[in-house]
DNA sequence: TTGTATGCGTTATCAT
DNA sequence: ATGATAACGCATACAA
């Protein structure tokens, strides 16, 4: 009756092989047993089509190969990536990831008891909620936020991002740019891409001027930046470096609204490298976040069994790549 | 010594209540019990920081309230989409979501089995593998392809889609058009997409022509294409379908390469409705998938206990939106 | 109404 | 080397 309604267990498996319980598990084990018993528990198994129950294992082992990953959505392209990538990675060591998805920053606290409930092995975190209380018992990889010294961060170099921003600017000809944020004014690692901008700036004697808008304020205020800075139809900066390429996607639309030609009038440089289509190109000039050097390290730190060995903070290398928003070969 | 350093179990609550073990469990699951023993139990639990162990429920109740999503990647905007809509449906519901990405079709098998190791509550799988074996006792649902009767499929009407590009280009005063199609050959319900554009067609009047390119072909064939039916510099299309909106993208950059002028020499309509950010209008004018509807449709079936009343497809409808890339009101 | 005991599928510690 | 048995954390049927 019960055996042959649910799936088959280790007992069944032991029944129909006519051995102990504990030689099954040996054999799904790879534990060495006698040959002729391996070759009988290994028929039975294929016979029942038998498949270990993780949940069982994880019980006994208090261990689940199971990560959750925490992100607001992976509609942003960002998120996207990391998410695939991240999924490579734990698939690469056989782990399981839950994602969890953000909607709102509530959720996060909820998230992680949730994670905590179904006894994930670790949490992989973008979160924006500035008080979370996370477990001590539960290992925490924090993406672009720094959440205390025991939890290691992990992010680009976002100052080296934009310093290298400035400095290309400044390459490709530019002498007045400007830099432009929206977003989140949490203490955040990429909020260091303003002032790795502004020392860019600095040291390549660029002038520079800064809108800095927050979370809810209307985009017009860039509309209305950019064209106060119009005289007699010519924008005052060459340049504009914007803290996202969302944000990058937007102004160069707005800039061709206002009858200024990108790259010719003005280049611009944005930050994430996200593209359209996976192989596509960039949708403009960027400095190129490491996603899956990101994902990698992220996963090594979790996984990492030596706590003390965890660094409080990990910046990863950026690259720069034209997009068709800058003078590239021109000059 | 144990409950020092490990989690906290019923056991210990029960301890720190003074209550019984069963007492504990009917609290937690809301089980009626006396005024004065809840408040107890409950006071031990915050004390203690008292989480459920869900594998051992799951264990017990062979319920997991786990859900597996099986995706190509979340890179390509539509499967990010549809993981981010499929993950809100289940959380709606209280269902946790396994994200799985099939790098290749032969992980799809190995996810399915790891899916019902983990004992998975059901799997929804949007997959290319032609022969994967499901197990009667996992609930599956498939997405864009049907997968035998037993299992239902949930897509887009894409007959209906096809159709309704031939409608619109003829709307849009085309009267020569074009079909492109790249992509896996299996017989997927995307691939309505093409009887559907022939039916409108031919209903409309249209006269059309189609290129049609297996998965490895190489793009370049559509570029040669389009070159041979460029005659005088005047292209002999003057709207084109393709049958997805990365394509209409690569066939857009082509087009202009040609310097053909969109929309103004050749309209061209995509298919799926991707937005480069969310938020940001469609990269083309496009027949919109109704992603939402089609992630609430696949938990709803996938979770719904009346077998009998699971249908072996489910086409949602379509809507056509511009993108920039046709005339709307220049006629 | 509350407490006790058993079993879920697995692993590991024992004797054998 | 193999087989019996306890234990993981929880739910529940049953006894009190």
């Amino acid at each position: 009756m019960k055996s042959e309604h649910s799936v088959p267990t280790m007992k069944d498996v032991a029944r129909e092989a006519g051995v102990a319980l504990g030689t099954v598990s040996k054999v799904v084990n790879g534990i060495p047993v006698g040959e002729s018993y391996r070759l009988r528990v290994e028929e039975a198994i294929k016979k029942l089509n038998y498949q270990v129950n993780s949940y069982a294992q994880g019980l006994k082992a208090n261990k689940t190969y199971t990560v959750a990953l925490l992100l607001p959505n992976t509609e942003d392209p960002f998120f996207a990536s990391l998410a695939y990538h991240i999924n490579l990675s734990l698939l690469k060591r056989r782990y399981r990831m839950l994602l969890c998805c953000t909607v709102n920053s509530d959720q996060e606290q909820e998230y992680i008891t949730m994670a905590q409930q179904n006894k994930v092995d670790g949490i992989i975190g973008l979160t924006y909620n500035p008080n979370l209380q996370i477990e001590e018992n539960t290992p925490f990889v924090a993406i672009d936020r720094s959440m205390g010294s025991k939890i290691p961060c992990v992010a680009s170099d976002n100052f080296a991002g934009g310093q290298l921003a400035a400095e290309k600017l400044a390459d490709l000809g530019c002498t007045n740019v400007a830099f432009l944020r929206i977003g989140s004014s949490l203490d955040n690692e990429p909020n260091k891409r303003k002032a790795g901008f502004e020392n860019g700036c600095l040291s390549r004697g660029l002038s520079y001027k800064m809108k800095i808008l927050n979370d809810g304020e209307p985009f017009e205020e860039f509309t209305r930046f950019l064209s106060e800075h119009i005289h007699d139809g010519r924008l005052s900066f060459d340049g504009i470096f914007c803290v996202t390429d969302r944000l990058a996607y937007l102004i160069i639309k707005t800039l061709r609204q206002l009858n200024l030609r990108v790259p010719e009038d003005v280049q611009v440089i944005g930050f994430d490298g996200i593209r359209v289509f996976p192989g596509a190109e960039h949708v403009c000039s960027t400095i190129v976040q490491p996603v899956p050097e990101i994902a990698e390290m992220c996963v090594n730190l979790l996984l990492q069994e030596n706590i003390s060995a965890k660094p409080p903070l990990v910046c990863l290398p950026v690259t720069y790549v034209s997009g068709g928003t800058t003078r590239e070969g021109e000059i």
